[in-house]
DNA sequence: GTCAAATTTTTTGTATACAACAGAGATCAT
DNA sequence: ATGATCTCTGTTGTATACAAAAAATTTGAC
């Protein structure tokens, strides 16, 4: 898995973008960026062209890169996409699912459990991430798995957001268990429509969400655009 | 619109993948391509870079570019995931369609009805796409439109060779009907499910799709990776 | 002191240079 | 003749160089 430098960078710079390293609205140097990682700037380029495509980055024709700052309704929107897609993945884990995407379901399913009586807000989002993932793969559809794979990742901070309104883990967790049974027991539409409302981001969570997001807003995280 | 050099690149080589210049499985030489478009290798790589990012390209560490060639598998699985984006923008347009939006769908639909009935393939083709992203436009969320528009492009080679077979596009036309009554109707479960039925390549359609593709790749498409 | 034009500086975009690696062919041993 | 190793060529990956454009700064007029 070696992979290239740029392949390192690109990875590199997309996980700065989604932890918050590199702020939304921020303006990529690549000089800048090539002495931080020690390289010169063609593998710098290369790798903001791969966020380019991706969408993460917006590359301004001569006035550099800068990271692309979705606002509350473009995030809206991606979630209202997020939702179809995970749903659509769990109608198709009900008809499709194997004893050994059964297995999968169950034991990130336990594990979520686990995190969840803890408290544990860090785990309970990793092991939130390996349940959904367990349910890309069991709809056996290598396509729709990287699409929702790709979105998931790019929705990371705002899901993360979100965890932290109280009671949010217990609640999603007692989702959890409702999806896998319906997956389990075969039902499509019962998967589909609670796997669409346990993604959804629609009324008092959008309102968290979006007020969430101005609090961070008004902290410095940038956003203007000279 | 200028774009710069790697842009138009990009766009330049995205199209020949997509109209069958360039080959499933091709291998794309750097300095081949250069001397094509009278340009270095710089743009042409950051170009690829581009494309890798999207998925049309695979870039295999040190040894070159290849134009991706989906198996027959992935190609179903491309069109099961645009038949559920397209019954989603379907729901929401029936939903949110505004005047305007409602005047662009009919306009489109009866240029989709006049080259139907002159047996214009190629128009209807083309008429076909404006109708389609009529129907994203109108269900007011711009990333669930950019999906299926980048979606739609990718299956561009293959939903061609699905309008060969015999009186699909009248009755492609007349699905379209019921689909615009739908949604003008507001009704938003119908339009779902009608658009998946259109969409999809279920039956039938799945089995001629396979039996075009094993043609073209008997007359030498390629599709050998050395 | 303020605003505008010109100049300098910085930064992007493309070309070229060079080093490291992969694949093909040649050489050699058996 | 066959198999393995070695060399050699071609191609990729990264660095550097240079040109053009945009931002910053200075200069000058009022």
């Amino acid at each position: 898995m070696a992979g290239n430098t740029f392949h390192k960078l690109r990875d590199e710079i997309e996980n700065g973008i989604v932890t918050g390293t590199f702020e939304p609205g921020e303006r990529l140097d690549e000089a800048q960026l090539a002495a931080r990682f020690g390289v010169s700037r063609t593998p710098i380029r290369e790798a903001l062209m791969q966020l380019s495509a991706i969408g993460l980055v917006e590359i301004r024709p001569r006035r550099g890169a800068i990271v692309v700052d979705p606002g509350p309704n473009r995030i809206f929107e991606m979630f209202e996409v997020m939702a179809e897609l995970e749903s659509m993945a769990g109608a198709l884990a009900a008809r499709r699912h194997t004893e050994e995407d059964k297995a999968a379901i169950l034991e990130s399913h336990s594990r979520c459990e686990h995190s969840a009586a803890s408290e544990d807000t860090d785990s309970y989002y990793y092991d939130n991430e390996v349940f959904h993932y367990a349910i890309y793969e069991a709809s056996h559809n290598g396509f729709l798995a990287e699409q929702c794979v790709a979105l998931h990742r790019r929705l990371r901070p705002y899901r993360r957001l979100q965890l932290r309104v109280r009671n949010r883990m217990k609640v999603s967790f007692r989702e959890h268990a409702a999806i896998v049974e319906a997956i389990l027991a075969g039902d499509a539409e019962a998967a589909r429509s609670r796997l669409r409302d346990h993604v959804a981001v629609q009324g008092d969570r959008f309102s968290d969400l979006v007020s969430n997001l101005s609090r961070r807003e008004a902290t410095g995280a940038g956003g203007q655009r000279r």
